[in-house]
DNA sequence: CTGAAAGCGCTAACAC
DNA sequence: GTGTTAGCGCTTTCAG
């Protein structure tokens, strides 16, 4: 592969891509003629058809979908931005949010952050391709370029509400449930189990709400967190944290939770009786091991739909961009099962 | 802006989007300064900037994405459709696509079929806004006006390929090999828990081929089939076939699988020991339960990579739109874990 | 610093 | 049956 000096277009296989012109050029008709052909409208001869097919196809002719969009009024279109979409949670509610979309007939563009090549670029990229952007992580500074572009923060602060809409996960309540529950258990050593986020620097804010939690818990000390790595074993941790005396073990998400329980199974200590073990999000796999998951339970179908609701109500101008009308809360709910 | 007297358009909140034209009428300047306020382009004052926002604002301006990406070339878009997002499997699926396709720098749109307001104009619609088309359930004959348009089937059959690019998920082998683990395991009534799909007339190809596969086990009879509920409880079906003497149950996938051995335990059944079960998908979950899922799995980010690269190839005009070379297949394989 | 002109690729409406 | 005309909304020249 030559680099040219200065900015000669490659000329191997992908020179230009081929427009409605070339084609017609190429068959000897008019641009309405392959519009007609191309899109099996009537009106146009069988034979005059096959010929125009058959221009476009050695053309290697694709109709742009911008040229069309522009005079056909294309859809709305939802740009999703996704920190991690391994991570079941971040998977789930970018499906819901493709359901919740449906309905209004928009288009839903995923992109994901985490494994982008440039990850603080998605966001600005995804927002001159759609016509509202909701998601994590998504730097507000970064698209003023997109004058008047919805945008929803998801599990956001209310600061954030200030300069974009923001759907809030309300976790103090149902936190506060768990420790009022956790104490009447008769813990008195919990811990709590953060996800390592690489390039953080201390406990997630949730972790941060867990602790403050879990301080009001009588007789205990502060709880404290254990960061552990996403996808690992946790052996190791598992025998520490229980070394350390730890009777109740709060993990960042269910997901972690599944393995921690699986973990400690194969350690053979019993939960709930050594350890009890508490999960956040809600789920579906939580409540198919053994014990079932004890956790924080967040209705994903009702983020959707309220973020839905949230984007179309400033599409149409009937909800201010940001502020206090702009934010929705869904709330976590303690959900009691068998592992705590 | 007089409205001329025929054509007035709605009035109230969505009377016509504002364009760049309206914008530059109200603020008093022409559409390039427009562009160079809204886009925080140099060359410009500040205080026409402020102007132009506040008038952009005030019209709830939203730059066209159709306008902006026939002169800026925007991505390539690859259109996704998804049989039903709720179903882990697919949602893996669909964020293994996002992530395969993040690299090449094309953006993703997700579309459900199961859940959308009408099912079979999902694909065609979707033909219409995006340079390429991967999922299940599209039908080729559908989007025939989308003239050299890259189509592939996920899960495909080898006829399929007659049509359109085709990744092949092959289970045969792994089918022949569960099999034959079965066998030597002294399994003698395996019986087919397949999932109940909506307007299905019998058997799905999968349980077929699981009973096509069972059938070589010596000494046994014809696997029976047993249509479940995806979302429901399983008891009484479970009861059933226990006492119809079922000592190994293969379930439609992973999910079902996971459903049937908490619904075995809550019934105190033991698993291995009274009857084995087995999966399929090798979803992460498969390994985090007790006893750990026997299954049929398949690598999800290389069917990911497969058909990004097969969508490349047909875009760069390097790979045909059909026949063999637009044929692709991936294994699955046995893994053998605890429940069977 | 601002504006005028040109053109991106396509289709609807109206000729012929 | 086919071609011509006129935009769709935006950004990129290039002139002032």
């Amino acid at each position: 592969m030559s680099s040219p000096p200065s900015s000669t277009p490659p000329r191997g296989t992908s020179a230009r891509r081929a427009t409605i012109i070339d084609v017609a050029a190429r068959a000897g008709v008019s641009r309405q003629t392959v519009t007609r052909a191309v899109n099996d409208m009537p009106g146009i001869s069988a034979a005059t058809r096959e010929r125009v097919l058959r221009a476009a196809q050695e053309l290697n002719y694709r109709p742009s979908r911008f040229g069309r969009g522009l005079v056909e009024q294309g859809p709305t279109t939802l740009g999703v931005v996704i920190k991690d979409l391994s991570n079941s949670f971040f998977a789930e509610l970018g499906a819901a949010l493709v359901r919740s979309s449906a309905p209004h007939g928009w288009n839903v563009v995923l992109a994901e952050i985490d494994h982008a090549p440039e990850p603080e670029r998605v966001a600005v990229e995804l927002s001159r391709r759609v016509d509202a952007i909701v998601g994590y992580g998504v730097d507000i500074d970064d698209i003023r370029g997109a004058i008047g572009m919805p945008v929803v923060h998801l599990d956001g602060s209310a600061r954030q509400a200030e300069s974009a809409g923001v759907v809030q996960f309300g976790a103090a309540a149902a936190m506060d449930d768990l420790a009022r529950h956790l104490e009447v258990s008769g813990v008195r050593r919990p811990m709590v189990l953060d996800l390592a986020m690489a390039g953080a620097a201390g406990p997630s804010i949730r972790a941060q709400g867990l602790v403050a939690a879990l301080d009001r818990i009588r007789g205990a000390a502060a709880a404290p967190v254990v960061a552990v790595d996403a996808r690992d074993g946790h052996r190791d941790v598992l025998e520490a944290v229980l070394a350390d005396g730890a009777d109740a073990l709060i993990a960042f998400n269910d997901e972690l939770a599944v393995r921690l329980l699986h973990g400690l199974r194969s350690l053979g200590v019993d939960v709930p009786g050594r350890v009890r073990v508490v999960g956040v999000d809600g789920l579906a796999i939580s409540g198919l091991v053994t014990p079932e998951l004890t956790t924080l339970a967040i209705d994903i179908a009702e983020i959707a739909e309220q973020t839905v609701a949230l984007v179309a109500g400033m599409l149409e101008g009937a909800v201010p961009l940001h502020g206090e009308q702009a934010l929705r809360t869904v709330p976590y709910r303690l959900l009691v099962r068998d592992s705590a």
